[in-house]
DNA sequence: TCAACTGTCATATAGTCCTATGACAGTAAA
DNA sequence: TTTACTGTCATAGGACTATATGACAGTTGA
């Protein structure tokens, strides 16, 4: 579905998805003025208590990136950049550079890595096309 | 220093000095018999209590990567693979699957993905590079 | 109105992370 | 031996995360 957990992450729940609602706004998949899943089916869908998501659109709410109705839904905000182009490319760099370190320390040679982060990338261009909503 | 503890990131204290230790061996700063920082003086530099770095060599330990020495010290491991090469892919390949699910999300193309990619390669060859030592 | 949904709040429980602190045993050098 | 270092263990408490559960009020549609 729209959101996955880690949970071997050490990284807290809340937080992971908190931030993957502000990655799908960042990319369009969710636009403002977009429902956002209901806090029950959500929490169940994912295998977590309700007030762990909660707790996420909580923050989010506090920070200005969805708007929470009581009684009808959460939505997202209309004037939601939470991420600017060089916070968007900070991010993505530390997730190179975590993979990059792992391949240092997997002794696992340069060209050997870009063969597969060419192997991934096709990989996932694949699904994404199989997977491609019409909008 | 050597090491450096980001307390905002949500990430264990633990964890990130465990993955440092790993990088700092994966890069060469650290070699095969070299001596880790004391757990006592390290804690108070880092301004984190001892049985926190104490934790983090222990994982280290159980892990293979480095050996303690009641008395003497911790050092690092002669050969610290402790994973097969079936499981060492695996691991390199989540990692690699979330910077490209990151890069999928923030909408970065391929190519600019790819340019990324190899900055960050350039990156770290220079600094392992840069840091090897007069010994 | 009634039922089913929505978010919200409060309580209790458990686990982890981190801190603080004291104590112990092994090592090494004066 | 004494002193100062090393890693290790045990205990206690606070903060945070997450769980489970019950209850409440607002919204919506039958």
């Amino acid at each position: 579905m729209m959101f996955q957990i880690d949970f071997k992450s050490g990284k807290p729940v809340y937080l992971q998805l908190a931030d993957q609602v502000r990655y799908a706004a960042a990319s369009g998949a969710l636009r403002p003025g977009d429902p956002l899943p209901s806090i029950r089916p959500l929490a169940e869908e994912l295998r977590v208590n309700r007030n762990t998501v909660a707790k996420a659109y909580a923050e989010l709410e506090s920070q200005g990136v969805i708007e929470t109705a009581p009684g009808k839904g959460c939505f997202l905000k209309e004037n939601n950049s939470p991420f600017t182009k060089q916070v968007r490319q900070k991010l993505l760099i530390t997730e190179i550079d975590e993979a990059v370190v792992m391949a240092h320390h997997l002794q696992v040679d340069r060209d050997r890595f870009l063969a597969l982060v060419n192997e991934r990338l096709d990989y996932f261009e694949r699904k994404s096309g199989a997977t491609k909503r019409d909008d």
